[in-house]
DNA sequence: TATATTGTTACACC
DNA sequence: TGGTGTAACAATAT
């Protein structure tokens, strides 16, 4: 499950292999894709196979960046002046995978792990494959098919993400900032607004959780009852928890592989996350899990408060 | 065999 | 209007 973390991770390892790559062949894998369905086209392309393939070739990847839990490629054309670029949006949604892996060696990027996955590319998840003018490939594999690859221009790019919140680690996300979206949704559960992307981008089950433990909260605690120390707490949190898990390379729940192919770090620091029925680390109360926006939500009863 | 899993969107309902 | 709950998407582990 990419959150801000692994996606910011798999964004860091893929820029310095892929930028500069020129993309000299695209693969889709037709069974996969849509045969097996009955699909005519690739339902995670925003465009017919070959229109998709016929705008990318060619094409150089300038950068890779992050905004939320999307990937975004910058694509440039030596032949085209600068202002030209076009994008691809990439979301990995639960179980996306991109993979880079030199003509010659082993050295890959991570996403949601698939058993022994990573050995034999493509594998049966591969939906995409990137060839660059080196003979290194990219492949975007997906074990549940809920992300997708978009090629945009700059306006639809700008559209399209428009509406998320502030990233959380700028220094433009300041307290003042968080306390102006608290009041704006003053009966919404703590919980539910971290997970809003247009409140804050890029937190997700794990690190909302994680956020709200740190904060000594409940996450089903609605945002009017906190207090000004909580929701000091709740901001430290947020900063704190995504910059740690950045450091430690993301969290290997379900089994998520980094740059290397390794596991992330940061399971171990988790508090609460996948953590039921377990002791809490400060108090050794069991951990409840609740579910809560139709999702799992984990606390300590003893040291997250009520109201 | 039934259930839980989750990022995001869509939709019904209060 | 805004919050909540549920379904959908999909395939896996338990």
């Amino acid at each position: 499950m990419p959150e801000l973390p692994e996606v910011e991770t798999i964004k860091r390892d893929l820029n310095k292999p892929a930028a500069g790559k020129i993309i000299a062949a695209l693969k889709i894998n037709p069974k996969r894709c849509f045969k097996l369905r009955g699909l005519k086209q690739a339902k995670f392309l925003n465009l017919p196979v070959l229109e998709f393939k016929k705008k990318i070739i060619g094409l150089k990847i300038a950068s890779v960046d992050r905004r939320a839990k999307n990937l975004i490629f910058k694509l440039t054309d030596n032949r085209l002046p600068k202002n030209q670029a076009k994008f691809l949006l990439i979301h990995l949604k639960m179980t996306g995978q991109l993979i880079y892996r030199q003509a010659d060696g082993l050295r890959i990027a991570g996403g949601h792990f698939i058993k022994n996955g990573e050995k034999n590319l493509p594998n049966k998840y591969t939906q995409l494959t990137f060839i660059f003018n080196d003979r290194s490939r990219l492949f975007f594999n997906d074990l549940r098919q809920f992300g997708w690859v978009h090629f945009l221009n700059q306006t639809e790019l700008n559209n399209r993400l428009a509406k998320l919140g502030p990233e959380p680690l700028t220094p433009q996300f300041t307290f003042k900032i968080f306390q102006a979206i608290l009041k704006k949704s003053p009966d919404k559960k703590i919980k539910a607004l971290l997970l809003d992307q247009e409140k804050i981008a890029g937190l997700g089950n794990i690190y909302a959780d994680e956020v709200c433990f740190y904060g000594r909260a409940r996450p089903q605690r609605q945002i009017k009852s906190l207090q000004l120390q909580d929701q000091r707490k709740l901001f430290l949190g947020i900063k704190a928890i995504l910059k740690k898990a950045i450091e430690k390379r993301g969290s290997s729940i379900n089994s998520y592989l980094d740059a290397q192919g390794q596991p992330g770090g940061y399971a171990p620091f988790l508090k609460v996350y996948g953590r039921s029925n377990k002791k809490c680390f400060i108090c050794r109360s069991l951990i409840k899990k609740i579910k809560l926006a139709g999702r799992g939500a984990h606390f300590c009863p003893q040291c997250q408060m009520k109201s």
